[in-house]
DNA sequence: GGATGCCGTGCAACCGGTTGCATGAAGCGA
DNA sequence: TCGCTTCATGCAACCGGTTGCACGGCATCC
């Protein structure tokens, strides 16, 4: 099956060089004749001629392959991340392993030893492994995270302050000043990472702001948490991610709320916001430039072999679309500025394209 | 980092044995006397050696890794998929490349060729390449197809008959008599498969049906689908997918139709269901238990050689939920026996778990 | 006691590339 | 014309395993 294949040998043999001619043909043109280099590589198209990575690999020790490790391929937030990820590294020569820990941090370990001693890298998103064992892998090979901040490590951020702030920003001109942070998981960094930043920027604006857990990043739970937003008597929410927004949504639908009338709603990520009704006021994570990043900065380490402590931030934006609007009833603290609150102010600043 | 690393002849010298004996206490103890493989294998442990895949591949032409191909991770139907077929294959000692084909034939191509030197086979799921051309690569590596049915290559097919089967049962017990299939791609195997199931059971039943063509399977294709929709003067449509119904219940909302009284909408595949407004009733394609059989037919099919032409169909099931209900308008032809048409009847009968 | 067979082990070739070094031809200055 | 570079190419070793075959020792059997 493998065996039969078109080799080096093959294409030396018809092209009438060396395997080494071939071989350079490949990996170093700039040594060998213009004319050779050109015939060499349109025999080896005639023939079909791969060359084999395996092979390569052994010689050479570097595998043209890295890993990608998500918690879980079917949360949205990953998808668009992953695809992103596996255009840069195809397009860059690489081929991608892809690992699902399925939220466990034990699975992450044993998938990080497993496939080791086969890839040039990792590049792992949102880790769930604590950070020793994080440290101890990135140590044995070159390794980059995202969505995880541990010094030494490289790796690629969101820009969650700012993506907050935005969102803040928008919320008190339309007069909000009492709102809920509707929380994820309480150990992932991620959600600690929101929530201070939540906190830290309504403290700000003088805005009073309640944490409010939904404890997992499902539609479930944030269908779940609507009970706990509704008596906690806010007039906005920001959620953990669009799944929770999604949840709440629906919950808040299902007892005749409408937003945003009653009550105003941001997601995080813009995975899903525009199929949501009304759609989404949410973060934009812009995930997939998040896994493109990862990759290059990844590739990046594995070829120039330099350890750089690199730390990437993605810039986020506020999308503003439909789940959000003024402060129309006086159930909320006015605050000291209740003429600002019917204002609507553009915050739909791009961070980039 | 790879170089300095423990060898085969290393343990070899250590332990005063030959390299092939090193290596046939790892891969054939059978051969030697227990007492040198239990001294090996001591030394090998004290060492640290862990045996390097990638010489092991190069030398046996076995990798320990299969590839699944996908046409678009970011297509909801892929990821319990992917998740699956990752988690089968892990549990079964292999790793996984993921490969993205961006809904293109000539990258689906490039990868295929691309991975098969470095892979025991592939899983390629919902192909967009033409049938010679998968059939060109399926006869180089063990292949399995998800959801393409190409004779003499092994496949894992959904049983699109049955559920629409279900669907159109569903919809002419609530009294639906004339009838829309919104399609998808018009090339798309998937789509052709659809589209004559639900012609073939809507004439069974004796209700009229028509084809209306979404040419993209997406939120917003179906949106745009609305107009050509509401002008067909049907009670009732069935979507190529959940994306395309999420759409036209998206579309219809926005002009004011109220779902399932004025319309109802039938998704297929499962997988974003309970999160739309309605909760969408679909055709539970149990993308996850394909994944799963997909890997498991191809591990089989690698590890004892043989060629079979298996093809496997998992069943599916209506899932009923909140988008469908009885005709309550004249607008349809009310076909001739109107008296059934408020009975609700559960087909929410399991497939299997 | 010698022929026979079995079995555990080693030798060496091989998988398909890469690469340090040697070689020989061409180019160039004196 | 000669000697020295320069450069394109080939030779052969090497990456780290696996495996067909040969060999030699020992038990068995006549």
């Amino acid at each position: 099956m493998t065996r039969g294949s078109i080799t080096i040998g093959d294409v030396a043999a018809k092209a009438g060089v060396s395997r080494a001619t071939v071989s350079r043909a490949f990996t170093r043109p700039n040594l060998l004749t213009p004319a050779v280099v050109e015939q060499v590589r349109r025999i080896a198209d005639e023939l079909g001629y791969v060359p084999n990575r395996i092979a390569r690999a052994l010689s050479t020790g570097r595998f043209g392959t890295i890993a990608l490790l998500v918690p879980d391929i079917a949360n949205p937030f990953f998808p668009p991340l992953i695809r992103a990820a596996q255009a840069r590294a195809d397009a860059l020569g690489y081929a991608v392993f892809l690992g699902d820990s399925d939220e466990t941090p034990d699975r992450e370990d044993r998938l990080l030893a497993k496939l080791a001693p086969q890839v040039d890298g990792f590049v792992v998103a949102s880790p769930r492994l604590d950070e020793a064992r994080i440290r101890f892998h990135a140590g044995q090979k070159p390794t980059v995270l995202i969505n995880r901040d541990i010094a030494g490590v490289p790796r690629v951020l969101i820009d969650v302050r700012g993506g907050i702030e935005m969102a803040i920003t928008h919320l008190f001109a339309l007069g909000h000043r009492r709102i809920a942070y509707v929380g994820g998981p309480a150990a992932s960094w991620a959600n600690q990472q929101r929530e201070q930043a939540a906190m830290a920027a309504a403290q700000r604006f003088g805005i009073e702001e309640l944490a409010i857990p939904a404890y997992r990043p499902t539609y479930e739970a944030g269908q779940a948490a609507v009970e706990r937003l509704l008596a906690a008597g806010v007039s906005a929410a920001i959620a953990f991610d669009d799944i929770v927004a999604q949840g709440l949504v629906a919950g808040l639908s299902a007892r005749g709320i409408v937003i945003p009338r009653d009550l105003s709603i941001v997601g995080f990520d813009d995975v899903l916001a525009v199929t949501t009704y009304p759609p989404l006021t949410t973060i934009d994570a812009h995930c997939a430039d998040a896994g493109a990043a990862g990759v290059e900065l990844l590739l990046e380490i594995i070829e120039t072999g330099e350890k750089r402590d690199a730390c990437q931030i993605i810039p986020t934006r506020l999308v503003q679309r439909e789940s959000t609007g003024p402060v129309t009833t006086g159930e909320a603290i006015p605050g000291r500025s209740p003429s600002a609150g019917n204002r609507r102010r553009s915050t739909d600043q791009r961070g980039r394209t």
